[in-house]
RNA sequence: GGCGCGUUCGUCUAGUGGCCCAGGACAUCGCCCUCUCAAGGCGAAGAUCGCGGGUUCGAAUCCCGCACGCGCUACCA
């Protein structure tokens, strides 16, 4: 039999990490068994419905890579997608399920469902629905419906014995039928409720394995049961745990949860976040971490994944993030870096941003980025029209504090050295500076520094001589003129 | 309150009765390399395997109890 799961969101909002994680495994499972994979669509509340997200959603599933089969956007051999289009189905399954009592119709108003769980907690009772229009005669409640009372539909739960489901991490699951209340499964909006929705959509469209968050643990066993009242195979289970925040507690917005798309916003590879996220709560082997969504796939087994929550670790991530950067090939990492310093670069430089620059640029930045983001920091000096001249503090730094007049001496002899340059390349700068550095008797460490801060402006930069070699003998010269003329105003 | 799930270095993990007085990775610290910063190399520190009982010649691994954390207990998913 072939392997068909799901992702199945509601449009109501952002998929975060610990949601896409669940789902990044679903594709993987997918991916490992030549299965399936699709996305569902589950809009079945009408009130908490955010306009945009499918599309977010779906838009976080391509960022990552996780290519899907079939799906609201593209149909399918079990279209429609979207459980709001699939109304009839689920009307109709409740229907059979009143015919052949397993379940009723419910008149009950919210007030009294709200009276009645306060005067259960009040009591230390377990809540929920104490079944009072379990009585009410079929022809009665049909009639009632008829006639246009509001009603919802209920699942009538056998009142004895237990209900067991094997979860792949967990195994056997069992549950009390007396701890499970009446549940809804249709609501008094022709809507149903996610149970009926599940039991009734992944029966339909042939889902063999559900990975779903393991909040849904407690339910299971009412969807176990609804699959059986409904004639149908129940799937196979896995919950998967949640992702925590480092200080504890769920991943939360307010937590440091980000949308997905936030990483791509922020500059991560979407190969290093896949990666990140199909290894936090699941190891191959204890050693390997490195891994393509090709290698991952074909390692995968759900029954491996961890079944106790993890933190997440931004610092691994970053890390991982700069394994990517520095392992691309120059060309692609230019290409990404160009669109990024598009974005980024101050309104002064010019637009399009130097093609040739950036190619230049990127080697000697390469292995010094966590994220595209460090790069504007770190290369924003090539590129701006103009530089202005460091501060006296910044250039003196700590060897030249209170004698600038040998800092002046020393950028001097670095001038006359550069200036005698007959190929202008790294190696001759590299010679010119310690030749400078050896005339004057200064440490050549302390002489690069003052160089550095007068070419770039900073005390961190790339290499000084690829850099020195990239601005051009024109511009270096006269930053170190101007440089040293701030050393001698002192 | 009831029911359920979980518990190995700060963090992610390996481990399914002896190879484990617990291995790898991130982070941390030190050394090396070195023009700054990185990257890289080497090394250190870091877990009485939640606690208490059992079973066994032998337990992180099996059983029982407890503690703690989390989840569910909606006409939300």
């Amino acid at each position: 039999m072939t392997v068909r799961v799901r992702y199945a969101p509601s449009p109501t909002g952002e998929p975060h990490v610990g949601n896409i994680r669940t789902a990044l495994w679903t594709w993987l499972h997918a991916r490992r068994h030549g299965g399936v994979f699709f996305v569902r669509l589950e809009d079945t509340d009408q009130t908490r419905l955010v306009p945009g997200s499918a599309e977010r959603i779906l838009e976080s599933l391509a960022w990552l890579g996780m290519d899907w089969d079939e799906g609201p956007d593209k149909g399918g051999p079990f279209a429609p997608y979207i459980q709001s289009q699939r109304l009839p189905l689920y009307q109709s399954a409740a229907e059979r399920l009143i015919a052949s009592g397993n379940a009723y119709r419910c008149f009950c108003a919210p007030e009294r469902l709200e009276e009645l769980r306060n005067e259960q907690r009040a009591n230390h009772l377990p809540p929920g629905y104490d079944g009072r229009c379990r009585s009410i005669l079929p022809d009665e409640a049909e009639a009632r419906a008829a006639a246009g009372e509001p009603n919802v539909v209920r699942f009538l739960v056998p009142d004895e014995g237990s209900t067991t489901f094997t979860d792949l991490l967990r195994g056997d699951i069992t549950v009390e039928n007396a701890t499970q209340d009446d549940f809804v499964i249709l609501k008094s909006d022709g809507f149903p409720t996610y149970h009926l929705a599940h039991a009734v959509d992944d029966h339909e469209m042939e889902v063999t394995h559900v990975s779903r968050g393991d909040e849904w643990i407690p339910s299971a066993p009412r969807h176990v049961l609804l699959f059986r009242a409904l004639g149908y195979e129940p799937p196979i289970y896995v919950h998967t745990s949640v992702i925590l925040a480092p200080g504890g507690g769920k991943l939360s917005k307010r937590h440091g949860a980000k949308a997905i798309l936030e990483y791509r916003d922020e500059g991560y590879l979407p190969d290093a976040l896949f990666n990140f996220l199909a290894i936090t709560g699941w190891s191959p082997d204890g050693e390997t971490e490195i891994m393509t969504r090709a290698e991952a796939a074909a390692a995968f087994d759900f029954s491996q994944l961890n079944a106790h929550p993890a933190t997440f670790d931004a610092d691994k991530l970053e890390w991982l993030n700069g394994v990517y950067l520095r392992q691309l090939p120059l060309a692609d990492l230019a290409e990404q870096f160009a669109q990024w310093l598009e974005r980024t670069l101050p309104a002064d430089v010019a637009r399009p941003i130097d093609r040739a620059l950036v190619e230049a640029v990127t080697p000697l930045v390469q292995e010094r980025v966590k994220l595209l983001a460090d790069v504007t920091p770190m290369v924003d000096f090539f590129f701006a029209p103009s530089l202005a001249a460091p501060a006296l503090d910044a250039l003196l730094g700590k060897p030249y504090r209170g004698r600038p007049e040998v800092a002046v001496s020393a950028l001097h002899a670095a001038i006359e050295q550069l200036t005698a340059i007959e190929v202008w390349d790294s190696t001759a700068i590299e010679g010119a500076l310690r030749a400078a550095a050896e005339h004057t008797g200064e440490k050549p460490g302390d002489l690069f520094m003052l160089c550095r801060v007068s070419v770039t402006g900073k005390a961190v930069t790339p290499p000084l001589f690829e850099t020195m070699a990239i601005v051009g003998r024109d511009a270096c010269l006269e930053r170190i003129a101007a440089a040293a003329k701030v050393a001698a105003s002192e």
